[in-house]
DNA sequence: TAACCCATTGCACAGCGGTGCAACTATATG
DNA sequence: CATATAGTTGCACCGCTGTGCAATGGGTTA
C-alpha cells in the first residue's frame, strides 16, 4: 500500500491499472463508456491507492460543485437548527453537499456570505436570515447560482420564494382566542422586524379588526426566551390586563408563560390564553404545553432542495417561484377550548 | 456591464484591465509582487466585471481548500446546534469555511461523511458524533487532511482530541449533593453508550464508592427529553427512591425534572436535587432554573479551528493532541445549598 | 470475403488560478 | 555614464478531472 502525504490522482491510479487516465475518470463518472473489465482493474487500483474523485476539479470542469450554501444567523435557536438540520438532510439526499455560512457577526450581512458562495462556485445559495440587496442577487444569478428565500418575504424576481400563509395562521388563533371567551388581545413581538415576524403582526391586527377588536401591541429585543419575559412585564402591568397573548414565536412565548404564572401568579388557560409560532421541542414540553403552529420544516427543505436541484437537469418543467405553505395548529393546552 | 450567465475568469479580467493573467493572479495573492497601478487597474475591472476568485481552482493549485467539514448527527439538538454555531463563527474567523455533513440517516456512519471530506479535499474534519474507523482516520491522514475528535474519548494517535474533565465535574456535584443532605443517589443514562456520557456515569458511580456510597443507575432510549419521563418513572418508582439524581444531560434532566413534579408530585430541590449537564439554554429558563455544568464550547470551538489553521503554517510549535478541558458548575436552583 | 456497426479506448484540450523563471524597467550607486 | 539592484511583468507549466473526436478492435450481416 503505498502511502503519500498529498492526495491520491486518477493517474496515478491509471497508470497502476495500466489504462489511460480517461478510463479512470469514465469509471467515476455515471452513464460514460467503460468495459467491465476495465472498469475492475480502475476499482482495483483505487482501492489500493485510496483514490477519491477530486470535487473541487470535477466541478471545475463540470459546471456543478455539488455545493450549496446555507446562509443565516442565530443557527443555534431550536428553529434554525431543525431547519439547517432538515436542509442539510435533503442535500445529502441528492447527492449535494451543505456549506454553512454564518452571518451573526457579519456586518455586510448575507452580501459577504453570498460573496463567499459564489468564490467557491455553490449550485446555490439559502438564506435563512436577513436580505441580500438586489445588486447581489443579480450577481448570484449572474454567477449561475440559484437563490431560495425562506421566509423572507419581498418583492424581486429570480430567487424561489417560500414563505408561510402567516395571515391564514392569525386568523385561525383569532378564532381560538375568541372561541375561550378572550377579547382583551395582546401580541408580543420582538424589534427584529423582520418580514415574517412583521406579517404575523399585521395578520394579527388585520383579523382582529374584522371582528372590531383592538390589540395590545409591543415589540422589544431579540427575538428569543428573555424577550418574553420583558414583554410579559409590559403587556401584564397594563392598567386592561390582556386575556390572551399571541407571541411572535415559541422562545417568546416561553418566556412569556414563565412571567406570566411565577412573576404574576396567573394560570394558564384559565386566567390567560397563549400561543405561539414554530412549534419548536420545547412547546411540547410539559412544562408549557403550547399551543402552536407548526412549521412544515421538512417540506420547506424538500421544496428548496427539489428547486435547487431541478436547475441541473433540463428536462424539467420549471418549478413555481412563490410558494406558500401552510402553518398547522397544533393544539396543546394553553388554549381554553371553547 | 458585462453579464454571462457562466462565472467571469480571470482572463477576462485581464484582457479589460489591459495586463496579464498572472497579475490579476498576483493582485489577489496577499503578499505578491504587483504595482501599485496594476492592481488599481485590475480591481476595477474586477469589480466592472464582478469577478470572484474561484475557490475550487485555488484550492486545486494551492494544497488548501478552505474546507472544514464537521461531521454529526442530532445537529438539532441545543448542545449540538450551539458547538456548531460556534464552530462556524470561529471557522470563518480565520478565513475558513464550514462544510456540514449530517450522519442521521448514514448507515455507514461517519465514515462515508469522511470519504466526503477527502473528495472535497477538506483541510481538515471536526467529528462531533460516532467514531471513525481505524482505517479512514489514517486515510484522512494520509490526504493530509486533519481530524479533531470532540468528546469521543479513544485512543489512538494523529488526531487531535477535545475532551471534558467529566471526573472532576462528577467528583463535584456528588459533593454538591453530599452538603445537600443526600445519601439515596441517582443516574440517569440514556442507552447512547457514547464515551463521554459512559464517562459521566462511570465518573459518578466511582466518586460515590469513594464515600461508601451506591448509585441506582437507569439507561434509557436516546438523549432526549422523552428519555427523562421515562427514566424518571423508572428511578422514582423504585421501593427507595432516590433523594438526588444526576441526568446525563441537560435535556434529560429537563424531562426528568416535569415528571419529577407534575407526575410524583415532588418539590425540587426540597424533596430532589437534580442536576445536568451541557448548561443548555432552557436549563436557565425559570421552569428549571436546573444546576448544571457549562461545556466551554466557545473554548472548545477555539481549539478546534486554531489546530487545525496551524496545519497550515509550518512555523508553528506542534500544539498538544490530547486537551481536557474542565467543565464549570453553573449553580442555579435544583440542588439545595448545604 | 467484404462492408458495416458498435463498444471501447486514448489523445489532446478545456476549465481556472498559482508560481518559478527569465526578461524587462526604473532607480540608485559608484 | 556604467553598473548594480530592486521591483514588475509575462510566459509557460502545473494542479486534477471531464469530454469531443478519432482510432482501434471485434463482431455481424450480406
Amino acid at each position: 500500500m503505498k502511502l503519500r502525504n498529498s492526495s491520491v490522482s486518477a493517474r496515478e491510479v491509471a497508470a497502476r491499472a495500466g489504462v489511460s487516465r480517461s478510463a479512470v475518470s469514465r469509471t467515476f463518472t455515471p452513464g460514460a463508456s467503460v468495459s467491465e473489465e476495465t472498469r475492475r482493474k480502475v476499482l482495483e487500483a483505487a482501492e489500493a491507492l485510496g483514490y477519491h474523485v477530486n470535487q473541487l476539479a470535477r466541478g471545475l470542469t463540470r459546471q456543478e460543485s455539488g455545493i450549496v450554501c446555507l446562509i443565516g444567523s442565530d443557527l443555534g435557536t431550536p428553529y434554525r437548527a431543525n431547519l439547517m438540520k432538515a436542509l442539510t438532510q435533503h442535500l445529502q439526499n441528492v447527492g449535494k453537499v451543505a456549506m454553512v455560512i454564518n452571518t451573526d457577526r457579519l456586518d455586510g450581512s448575507v452580501d459577504l456570505a453570498l460573496r463567499q458562495a459564489i468564490r467557491y462556485r455553490a449550485d446555490g445559495s439559502i438564506i435563512l436570515s436577513g436580505m441580500p440587496d438586489k445588486s447581489i442577487t443579480r450577481l448570484c444569478l449572474n454567477n449561475g447560482q440559484r437563490l431560495v428565500l425562506i421566509n423572507r418575504d419581498d418583492e424581486h424576481d429570480g430567487p424561489l420564494h417560500i414563505n408561510l400563509d402567516e395571515a391564514a395562521a392569525m386568523g385561525a388563533v383569532l378564532m381560538a382566542f375568541l372561541r375561550a371567551g378572550c377579547r382583551r388581545l395582546a401580541f408580543a413581538n420582538s424589534a427584529a422586524g423582520t418580514p415574517s415576524l412583521m406579517a404575523r403582526e399585521k395578520g394579527f391586527i388585520a383579523a382582529a379588526a374584522t371582528m372590531g377588536l383592538d390589540v395590545m401591541t409591543e415589540r422589544h429585543g431579540f427575538t428569543c426566551y428573555d424577550s418574553g419575559r420583558v414583554l410579559a412585564h409590559r403587556l401584564l402591568t397594563r392598567k386592561e390586563r390582556p386575556d390572551a397573548v399571541f407571541c411572535v414565536t415559541d422562545l417568546i412565548a416561553c418566556g412569556f408563560m414563565d412571567a406570566a404564572r411565577q412573576e404574576f401568579g396567573l394560570r394558564i388557560p384559565e386566567d390567560l390564553c397563549v400561543a405561539g409560532f414554530d412549534d419548536i421541542e420545547q412547546a411540547g414540553w410539559s412544562s408549557y404545553g403550547l399551543t402552536t403552529f407548526s412549521q412544515p420544516i421538512d417540506d420547506i427543505a424538500a421544496r428548496a432542495v427539489a428547486w435547487l436541484d431541478q436547475g441541473g437537469r433540463s428536462d424539467a418543467q420549471p418549478l413555481p417561484s412563490f410558494i406558500r405553505l401552510p402553518a398547522s395548529m397544533v393544539w396543546r393546552q394553553s388554549i381554553r377550548k371553547g
